[in-house]
DNA sequence: CTGTATCCCAAATGATACTG
DNA sequence: CAGTATCATTTGGGATACAG
């Protein structure tokens, strides 16, 4: 019996480039497709479906179509995608943290 | 005057498939590279150098050269790679927890 | 509005052999 | 021991057009 890297199951599951960011915006709240799009403008529309996809498939965020015409998709995050509340705001912060950080040296 | 997505910033530094992992395990101390190497075989020996070289690039660790024969160098955190503690801690944790509610859904 | 489909490029990753 | 060099593969990322 194996036990794995618990950094390697982290960085499989929720790292990739956009990931956190994505979870990271749906702990506010359901949001739909839209307004995250509008978010974060730098991804591209395949890739943030993908990322959404491969999100739910992880079990981490839930998809709901509420089957209306026009369309209205939201996603939430599920129990085990809440789990994740202290590394996203970890990182979160720690962003924000040395964005300033850069800021100050720039002579801010 | 931009203010970036935090995340992204998180990401951009800090983000890749094993550099969370090389960061955490610089969290106990200096570690030789012969050690990280064989505490990640999963690596290749040409990704692990890379990721230590944009990790010092970053600010994050630092290279000792003792320039002895046979050679030894250490990595180790600087203080800006400390600041990355809690950001670890909470994702190796994440990762733990993940993979244990995994093997239950195993029958263990 | 919420996606799909197609084509394309760049970066990341990797196996392996080799060097000071 | 601590790396480099080389070649190949995989994955990630993206623009654009189109569809239900």
């Amino acid at each position: 019996m194996e036990i794995p890297c618990p950094m390697r199951i982290a960085t499989e599951t929720m790292g990739g480039r956009w990931r956190p960011g994505i979870l990271w915006r749906l702990m506010d709240g359901p949001m739909r497709y839209g307004e995250l799009r509008r978010g974060m403008p730098w991804i591209s529309e395949k890739i943030l479906i993908r990322h959404l996809r491969d999100l739910e498939a992880a079990g981490l965020i839930l998809r709901t179509d509420h089957g209306t015409q026009p369309p209205q998709v939201d996603y939430r995050l599920t129990e085990a995608g809440q789990t994740l509340g202290p590394v996203l705001t970890a990182m979160a912060a720690w962003g924000a943290g040395r964005s300033a950080a850069g800021a100050e040296r720039l002579g801010a």
